[in-house]
DNA sequence: CAAATAACTGGGAGCGCTCCCAGTTATTTG
DNA sequence: CAAATAACTGGGAGCGCTCCCAGTTATTTG
């Protein structure tokens, strides 16, 4: 380690130029076999990596991704749904040859001074954003500069240039509650997320889709919200037994979680006196006795696939704009009550 | 944005030269008053950034610290602790003018792929890494290059001239017993965490050792282990019940949930009959009832901490090695009988 | 086997900054 | 008020790559 690696270097010791190195770094053609395979013996005695600054300043791109976390979002950041999606989106990121830089944004001040850094192109290559509220000014922003990026997530308002991948949350409610349908039941209830939020929203409409499709009358009775929590779905369930419902679709597992216990607690058999059906399939819907029918989001693939749809933008530009809803998996356990 | 924006073009621009601008980028003196206001209004108008790639090449340093997390943690990621200590890394990241970037590792072929690239000092400026098992070769390979770095949380067998950066969970635990201890209790159960877990060791060594502190003997039926989730914790205090505990500190909230629900279904109140404490005060310490008395882990400035004492590394060097305890707080709520 | 072509190689220019030094202007000092 | 000093300013060199073109060598073709 006594001078500074460089291909320069790199090209002294195997006697060859900068230029030649640079080739087989970057595993371009045109350099003899012979010739490859000394300067790659150089490279791996010396371990030497090439500089990521010069290389993004003479290539004019920086081979960084950013995964940008909205302030209206960015509390729910330990929720499991992004633990999993940044896994996924990390994994793909490392495959694709990216860097992953995360903004995780807590306050306007953070905002104001990263959104330009984030936009002026020089740092990221490409921005992967989670949706956030329709008014929120980061996507406007990211629009006005030639960013490449890709919204995860829908908003409710969501101009037609825009590029997004989505789960189909509608289609896999209305699998959910079919499935309830088939197996003879016809109170079905439904435990809502927040309904500001549009995955929760996306649910009821699946919900009440399937019903109608059946010529089942949607009872508002038997429609609560909740907000997420175990604890308020537990406390919903009260407001629900008056109305006898012979099966609950729970818009989370969370909440499916704290569903089942309010109806132990009142004496009432899952599945056999109500069926109940959550939506996720996260760690919890495993472990719940007993273990809890749901619904399958793929988000690890998810992840996965946002980073091979921006890198394709990347590649190719936004022209047409891509997007994609991803399917969700109907799992069938034991607290729907038959096992297919 | 008809021509690219460049340190030259914005001196063009404000009538004075490259280095001028540099400087008033920099925020570097020796820049009269009147010529810097002109400068900043052009920078203003223009929405110049400096390109980073370009900056990082010159200076010889990137503005970007890296999280790594490795593989023997990763599966944890999804944990509210390293959501919470994301969160204040990044903040602190903005703060100090750095970027983040997150390497989150799950197969070994990534860990060799990436390692070199992170240790090779080009890319990053400073390290931040997760404790990780004892025979994990990270820490090692961040040794054995001139990367500065931190390890957040500790290994059993650490090696002295390490910097790292944890919270005092042994004397947190203590905290807590004594506590229990003051309120009068006698017989005193632990259920501990997954023991090949740093922190889960540390707090039921606490324990032990407020114990003998005031005399009271360690009786090994009274301690069980648990694995961190509440459905176990649930079943374990089966085996506590037969020799009559008056009070139960449990090594995290998750699993005092589980306890507390495992106490009352067993027909016993919390805390008349018996008292809990947990440890972390995440939120379902706060929803459950009774309300949970427990040990606060300050994670999110523990996060803030990591990056300002990474920062003087970088600075200063590793002479001496930073090495520092974060203490917990205790806080009194319902659960553990008295309100002072 | 000469000429055309393909395969390979090297070096100049340039990416957009920072750092340093030399030069210029303003201010202080005896 | 001349000389010394402080405050300010500009431009050259260089960071370590990529990209492109010109040049060289090996291979193919009629």
């Amino acid at each position: 380690m006594t001078k500074k690696l460089t291909l320069e270097e790199i090209g002294k010791l195997a006697g060859v130029s900068r230029s030649t190195v640079s080739r087989v770094v970057n595993g371009q053609p045109d350099v003899k076999a012979g010739v490859r395979e000394r300067v790659l013996q150089v490279i791996r005695e010396t371990g030497f990596v090439p500089n990521p600054a010069a290389r993004s300043l003479a290539a004019q791109r920086s081979g960084i991704l950013g995964l940008v976390i909205p302030r209206s979002v960015a509390t729910f950041f330990g929720d499991p749904y992004f633990s999993r999606l940044t896994q996924g989106i990390s994994q793909a990121c490392y495959k694709h040859g990216y860097m992953l830089s995360l903004f995780l944004f807590y306050t306007e001040k953070e905002e104001e001074l990263l959104l330009p850094r984030i936009a002026q192109r020089s740092f990221l290559d490409g921005v992967i954003v989670q949706a956030t509220t329709d008014d929120d000014p980061i996507i406007p922003q990211l629009q006005k500069s030639t960013m490449p990026f890709l919204v995860v997530g829908r908003l409710n308002e969501m101009p037609d240039d825009l590029s997004y991948i989505d789960v189909d949350n509608l289609s896999g409610a209305e699998d959910a509650v079919k499935h309830l349908i088939k197996l003879g039941h016809e109170r079905i209830a439904h435990v809502a997320g927040r309904l500001d939020n549009r995955p929760a929203l996306d649910r009821k409409l699946g919900y009440e889709k399937a019903l109608r499709d059946h010529g089942i009358p949607i009872d508002p009775n038997l429609i609560v919200n909740g907000d997420f929590s175990e604890e308020d779905a537990y406390a919903s369930v009260q407001d629900l037994l008056p109305h006898k419902p012979d099966a609950i679709f729970v818009a989370s597992d969370t909440m499916a979680v704290g569903v089942v216990r309010a109806l132990k607690d009142a004496g009432l058999l899952v599945p056999n006196d109500v069926a109940v059906m959550g939506f996720d399939d996260l760690i919890p819907a495993q472990r719940s006795e007993p273990q809890l029918s749901t619904i399958k989001q793929p988000i690890l693939r998810f992840g996965v696939s946002a980073v091979e749809v921006l890198a394709d933008i990347i590649e190719k530009g936004n022209m047409p704009p891509r997007q994609a809803l991803y399917d969700t998996e109907l799992v069938i356990r034991e607290s729907c009550g038959v096992k297919l």
